[in-house]
RNA sequence: GCCCGCCUGGCGGAACGGUAGACGCAGCGGACUUAAAAUCCGCAGUCCAAAAGGGCGUGGGGGUUCGAGUCCCCCGGCGGGCACCA
């Protein structure tokens, strides 16, 4: 083979010309884009059947599909991107890859849009769907988009529906009493983010907590399953796993029923309370009550000071936040209730602010010696604070607490039968004591909530239910499905529009033929995208899913999105993934085996001299003469601060358009940049320059395909052989596949790009190695194509002209290990812990060689000298340190 | 307030507990050009030094280790979530 001896004609790569002989050379992307995805699509690269074919493993990536608000932005193009490369990387390396889009269509925006604008809601998000589609098919994602559907079709909530009356049918659903945010100018429910600094954002009418009855999920009943099954998910980010146990929230701990000591015949003469601390029982000075509590209304019914802190509790709003950060107050009920170990004691009943009716009992007994908030509490309103935990070392005749609750381990006293116990024995012996003396009970107690599902909103999924006088609640018969919504509604009144529709919700009894009405409420949201990855198997089923279909593609291997919902979706998905396989529809726990969560993307944020928020479009910069950079109005002088760099956001007017990036550098240089620019799971800064930086390079590849090409050998020429530099390049081309394989696989995608580069430089200066750098180049082309598709297949049809094939369908490249093995190793000399030096010696070296090298290496040498070693260390391949 | 993260040159970042700053962006110098753009070559953490070399350096403070960006503790700043935004 002629390789061999043209690489040995070329040693001195110095010579050959550096300057590009032809820069008119460029890639255009415009025109090669639309023709790749048009060829992607007439070859039907990325679909697959309902049911994966036996004998190629299957794989299943999906990322958080999106709410349909009518323009894509930048953390969509990341999220899909990042999908894109894993797909098309998966499907590379042998696997049928399903790889799915759809709408999350339902939601306020469209009611809100409908409010403002009187545009029907169906119409806004339908067109929004339209004008998303064509932006997400500009980038050249890899998908199957035969299997698209929206959440508000009708096919789709239609089976909703009817998974709800199985799920109701499996006693999964309940219809229970639950606080909402009221707004009673509005006369409507509002959601914790229309609720601002307590009023309503329409209306800034005081926002009030009214009951109402509503469904609710049974999710409390999988709480210990939920929370198991978190160590079963191994591809899943720790802190999100964390972050779900925490929510889940189990606790360990008793509920005491605490007797009444005085108060009035009317109200309940007994309370129990949830603590996990039953070994502080004896430094007990109050209890406290939610205002919701049925304590609390006893107290409300016969004191007006107790009526008004109870009305003014209700106007906290209900968001946890607000109600945790909100300054901490009580009300003396006057009741008392008695102590359940100390003969004769007695406590008072206090309402207080902090305590959640949902947590628990809703009442919590106050130990402030050994609780941050009941400390506070007990300072605030004179509360006595007797210690109890008597912290390890400390003398009990003189100890005291000072500004501070002792919150940690420590042993029991002033505590009667409890003292000398240490924390988790004298819980233990006063939960043993409560249950002797029937006065309470060890309990598991669980932070997470029975999940609420019903919505006061048009634009959502009806609740398939109908309510009759004479039988009660009556699930709409399967025959009656879907219930539709129904199109002619009127937005002029606040309020929900099915419950004032002048017909919708009149319909006759299915039980008993009478009049009757229809639930007028329809699901929360995530009740849509809780199974919508399951629909995706068979998207056209006449059932909300086929098994075979679903038992062939779940669970997803690859879920990528926001770290955003990182709780409520997925562990919704979860419960109901769970629901699904108890009512028979799937067989597997988990839905998402795999979970990446990204970080957003930011940008720099600009205002003008009076305080207007500008986009990035209307502003220019120059350099001052610090060579710091100076931004002004363009067009103008006018100057300009730059802000913060911050999360995109309309209101601050720091986004930048995805279509119109695309329209100027083309979608490879748009995903090229979203991908190098930082690793995925944080947040990542777009800049103009950045993009530019991006555009380049594209164009530098093409360059250094495009204008090696005349000199290269004819494909499939073999490069085995090679020597010299050549077999160098081989051994960088062998070192880059590897590198890029394990950066893939690790979402390390920055660093796949770096290396990509490295490679590119490497490329540029080897000099004409023949076979060698056609596999360089050939490589390079496959590396990158995960990431710059179009360019890919644009380079590929250059160096394989006639072939045919589309890089979008070749394998992927395997290194060859005997080109990975180095023959010498640079070691790191330290002297303690000190670098002094390097030195290079071969892999197979011994240990003497290697100290006997290091301690002659001449500035080791001259370190070490006038001292004596004490220990030399040598870890192999890394480094030597001497210790002196 | 509670839970969970993050913090490395001018900037984004790289780095199985083992040569900190790979790669890119911005910058500076040079080549090419009538000129600019594009492209190509080179320099570059910081301080001291002519250089050789040395000191300092991964938000701050402490610790473990022969050796810490990496592990542990405390503090600070920034961000995500908190159940009706999606």
């Amino acid at each position: 083979m002629p390789t061999q001896f043209s690489s040995m004609a070329m040693t001195d790569a110095s010579t050959t010309p550096r300057t590009d002989p032809r820069p008119e050379i460029r890639h255009d992307f415009k025109s090669a884009e639309p023709r790749w995805q048009a060829e992607w699509e007439k070859r039907a690269c990325f679909a697959v059947p309902d049911v994966p074919e036996s004998g190629r493993p299957k794989y299943y990536v999906l990322e958080m599909f999106p709410y349909p608000s009518g323009k894509i932005h930048m953390g969509h193009v990341r999220n899909y991107t990042l999908g894109d490369v894993v797909s098309r990387y998966k499907r590379a390396r042998g696997h049928q890859v399903m790889h799915p889009m759809g709408w999350d269509a339902f939601g306020l925006p469209a009611e809100n849009a409908a409010r403002e604008r009187g545009i029907h809601p169906g119409k806004w998000t339908y067109d929004n769907i339209a004008n998303m589609r064509a932006e997400l098919k500009r980038m050249g994602l890899g998908l199957d988009w035969s299997r698209e559907f929206a959440t508000c079709d009708v096919e789709y909530y239609g089976q909703q529906q009817k998974l709800f009356l199985d799920f109701f049918k499996a006693g999964l659903v309940e219809r229970k009493e639950s606080w909402v945010n009221w707004d009673p100018v509005d006369g409507t429910v509002l959601a914790n983010e229309q609720v601002i600094d307590g009023r309503g954002w329409r209306s800034g009418a005081l926002v009030e907590k009214k009951q109402l009855s509503q469904w609710f999920f049974s999710i409390t009943r999988y709480a210990p399953e939920l929370l198991e099954a978190l160590g079963t998910l191994d591809r899943w980010p720790d802190r999100v796993k964390t972050m779900q146990a925490n929510w889940i929230g189990r606790s360990e701990g008793a509920r005491v029923r605490f007797r009444m000591a005085e108060a009035p015949p009317a109200a309940p003469q007994e309370v129990e309370v949830f603590t996990t601390r039953p070994d502080t029982l004896f430094g007990m000075s109050f209890l406290a009550v939610a205002a919701e509590h049925p304590l609390a209304a006893a107290a409300a019914a016969r004191d007006p000071k107790a009526a008004e802190f109870v009305a003014e509790c209700r106007r906290m709003g209900t968001s946890e936040a607000a109600i945790e950060q909100a300054e901490k107050r009580g009300y003396d009920t006057g009741f008392r209730v008695a102590h359940p170990f100390i003969e004769g004691a007695s406590y008072p009943v206090w309402i207080a602010n902090f305590v959640l009716m949902e947590y628990g009992t809703g009442a919590i007994f106050g130990c402030p010696g050994h609780d941050e908030r009941d400390f506070e509490f007990a300072s605030k309103y004179g509360l006595e604070i007797i210690p109890v935990v008597l912290p390890p070392g400390a003398d009990p005749a003189s100890f005291t607490l000072g500004d501070a609750p002792y919150t940690d381990d420590g042993t029991a006293f002033n505590s009667g039968f409890l003292d000398g116990l240490n924390v988790a024995a004298a819980k233990r012996a006063a939960i043993e004591k409560l249950e002797a003396t029937g006065q309470g009970t060890g309990v598991v107690n669980w932070r997470l909530r029975d999940w609420g599902v019903s919505r006061q909103r048009y634009w959502g999924c009806p609740i398939p239910i109908i309510h009759c006088e004479a039988c009660g609640v009556v699930p709409v018969p399967a025959a009656q499905l879907p219930v539709e919504l129904p199109q002619d509604v009127d937005f002029s009144r606040p309020g929900n529009p099915l419950d004032h529709h002048p017909s919708w919700k009149h319909v006759d009894c299915p039980s008993c033929g009478k009049p009757a009405r229809r639930e007028t409420d329809t699901f929360d949201t995530f009740v849509d995208s809780s199974w919508y990855f399951a629909r995706f198997c068979s998207p056209r089923a006449a059932e909300p899913v086929t098994r075979a279909a679903v038992d062939g593609w779940l669970p997803v291997d690859q879920y990528i999105g926001g770290i955003e919902h990182a709780i409520l979706h997925l562990l919704y998905s979860r419960f109901f993934t769970r629901g699904m396989r108890e009512t028979g529809h799937l067989s597997v726990s988990e839905p998402f085996a795999g979970l990446f969560t990204q970080g957003m993307v930011t940008h720099e944020s600009y205002k003008s001299a009076d305080g207007r928020w500008l986009y990035p479009e209307e502003v220019e910069f120059s350099a001052d003469a610090n060579g710091g950079r100076i931004a002004t109005l363009k067009g103008g002088n006018e100057p300009v601060v730059i802000g913060r760099v911050e999360a995109m956001s309309k209101s601050k007017r720091n986004t930048v358009d995805p279509g119109a990036i695309i329209e100027r550098y083309g979608a490879d240089t748009a995903r090229w940049f979203i991908l190098s620019d930082n690793p995925p799971e944080r947040d990542m800064e777009w800049t103009e320059a950045g993009v530019a930086g991006a555009y380049r390079f594209s164009q530098r590849l093409y360059r250094l395909v495009a204008t090696a090409l005349p000199g290269l050998p004819p494909a499939g020429t073999s490069a085995e052989s090679a020597m010299g530099e050549a077999r160098k390049l081989r051994q960088a081309t062998h070192r880059t596949i590897a590198a890029v394989t394990e950066a893939l696989e690790t979402f390390a995608f920055n660093v796949a790009v770096a290396r990509i580069h490295e490679f590119a430089n490497t490329i540029a200066e080897a000099g004409d190695t023949g076979a060698a750098k056609r596999e360089a180049l050939e490589a390079i082309t496959r590396l990158a194509s995960p990431m710059m598709p179009h360019l890919a297949e644009e380079l590929w049809s250059l160096l394989r002209p006639g072939e045919g094939a589309l890089v979008a369908e070749l394998p992927w490249l395997d290194a060859d290990p005997a080109l990975l093995k180095a023959e010498t190793v640079t070691l790191a000399v330290q002297v303690l812990g000190k670098l002094r030096g390097t030195i290079e010696v071969a892999v197979d070296a011994d240990e003497a060689t290697i100290f006997a090298l290091a301690e002659a290496e001449e500035n080791v040498a001259r370190s070490l000298a006038g001292r004596s070693i004490r220990k030399r260390i040598h870890v192999p391949g890394r480094v030597v340190n001497f210790v002196v």
